[in-house]
DNA sequence: TTGTATGCGTTATCAG
DNA sequence: CTGATAACGCATACAA
């Protein structure tokens, strides 16, 4: 077994200054009550020594870990490593630890993950759900101990805990009417499963948009899959057999739908032209992509700071999180040559 | 202030059967010299009550806090998502926890996460080097008091310190003899800083190449940046007025690469034929631009998992880190038609 | 302004 | 097999 050497504690630099530990301490903390000059003498030899706060020591005291517990589903998606950059330049600069976990989709690991999280008592969790996660059971330990749970993107509505999202109806809706001002008339769209509420709305936006505008919403327009790479592959390939095909295609997000562009674009089919497509995200895939792809940008790096900076406030003001009820971000449309039409 | 509830305690638990907290200690961590018959009893009552270890306080008597760190550039590319998903899968099996923080790429924020590292008393750490690290003065207090440390991917060369990579000079060699042998005589070179290992490395062994053919290894052909979007875009404007332009471009990483190439297409320039293109890492985008980019793959998610495999057996076996002074994994040449030539 | 004393929840040592 | 007790390093109420 690895064994560490021996540490530096406060006990050893009031030793040294003939000083008790408490001053130590409170100097050490910028505490107020402690004469300016033995606080420097204090500040110095602590630095000098090599001193370093033990956090288990002080966060057993304190009850408070100053760690922040995050689960995404997955940490490799561009929007997903935004919004944790987001999330640790705020917890830096408030300084809070970072502990980051991905459920890999499955809500099997999300709670073996919040499990983790709780025994390390983090003082907060951010948290955006697996796609087959269907209850949160597993954070009942943190809401009945009143430690603080937000959702963000990928939300569940539940009496105490703040929602962090856009309106992906909107979203929806808007980028469908564009298709529609387009003059495509048979719109398929690629979705995911409605127990998330990114997927369900997006796919009632566009619903509610095709319906708005005296269009059918045919149910063989509508392929349900999880938005994957593969995923948007199988999608084109399904398109192209469709009778007759769609001539315009609104995927869920942009790396399912840049993947079914790739397969309709290499039979042959004319993009916009014969099918114009859409997707979500803005991920950097979109524009290398040719035609490039409209999709619909969001901020991942300000949901991850807006959702810090709520959660830290809380911890350290303690308003009333359950005044929030949820926060709705920007979103903006962003049209490209996959969907315009000359 | 928020205000968690109360816990509940080995104490709790000891109370409620009449024994003592060390008994249920030793029950709870499966230690050998314990009734059968109260250790189940133990084990069931701290479920009921729903009772869940303090971290803390068994890492302060312990020492040990079950808690790897991790420090990489940027957390949103491909390839080191890959990674850390492989580090946290062997990491979560052998009960190990990751705090993960990024150095965005200066040394500055790498200094300021590995203070917070050792302040958390990290029993590890994995570390890949920022752009423009230059020492790693900031690793001396892991390094004197025998907390391990490994490089991984961007490596530094240390006494006690073990690295994990590929072998970047011979992908290099093998990629840039491959543009040659499609006849290719002028190749540029998009590499990033010397300081970095995969980027020396690499140019080196493109370098190492042209010489070896009889190619001269023109100045005029290498581009030094930052590797980014925004770079490969740049290099691409700057090749479209190179006079005579080069025959083909080995960029240090795809994204790079990509946009590069994309600046050329859109100038009218055709690929292969032309220019031909090869990059590094085999980034999803490298099959999304057409024609495909040829590529160097290696696995990101091996390449955490054996890191981590590394550490966590050090830490539980002590086996001697030292022994292990680097391990090279495995790398394929990708070829696509970005570089093939009829 | 500084010091004393105590406890946070564990684990480890020793004794029974 | 079980119990009593002492740390681990820090922060705080209280005393001086």
């Amino acid at each position: 077994m690895h064994k560490p050497a021996k540490e530096i504690t406060i006990y050893d630099i009031a030793a040294k200054l003939n000083l008790s530990a408490a001053t130590v301490s409170r100097s050490l903390n910028d505490m107020p009550g402690v004469n300016a000059k033995t606080k420097k003498k204090i500040v110095e030899t602590a630095r000098a020594m090599g001193y370093s706060s033990n956090a288990f020591a002080s966060n057993l005291r304190t009850k408070r870990s100053n760690t922040i517990g995050v689960i995404v589903p997955r940490l490799n998606s561009t929007f997903m490593s935004d919004v944790i950059a987001g999330m640790e330049k705020i917890a830096n600069e408030a300084n809070y630890n970072l502990i980051i976990s991905q459920s890999l989709e499955t809500m099997k690991k999300e709670i073996s993950n919040s499990k983790t999280m709780y025994n390390n008592r983090v003082d907060g969790l951010l948290i955006s759900l697996a796609y087959d996660t269907d209850n949160i059971d597993h954070l009942e330990n943190f809401l009945s101990r009143n430690i603080p749970v937000i959702f963000f993107d990928r939300i569940y509505e539940h009496r105490t805990c703040p929602n962090i999202h856009i309106d992906n109806f909107k979203a929806a809706y808007d980028i469908t009417r564009h298709l529609i001002d387009q003059g495509c008339k048979r719109i398929a769209h690629i979705g995911a499963t409605g127990l998330r509420n990114v997927y369900a709305e997006r796919y009632n936006g566009y619903k509610k948009a095709l319906l708005d505008s005296g269009l059918p919403a045919d149910d063989d327009l509508l392929i349900i899959n999880d938005l994957s790479a593969k995923a948007g592959q199988e999608a084109g390939e399904h398109i192209l057999k469709m009778q007759p095909m769609p001539d315009a295609v609104f995927a869920a997000n942009d790396i399912c739908a840049i993947n079914c562009m790739l397969v309709l674009k290499r039979a042959g089919i004319k993009i916009p032209e014969q099918v114009a497509f859409a997707g979500f995200n803005n991920d950097p895939a979109a524009c290398i992509i040719e035609p490039n792809l409209t999709t619909v940008n969001y901020k991942g790096y300000e949901m991850g700071e807006v959702a810090a900076k709520i959660l830290i406030d809380h911890l350290t003001q303690n308003d009333n999180l359950r005044l929030t009820h949820s926060l709705i971000l920007r979103h903006e449309l962003l049209v490209r040559g996959s969907s315009v039409r000359g």
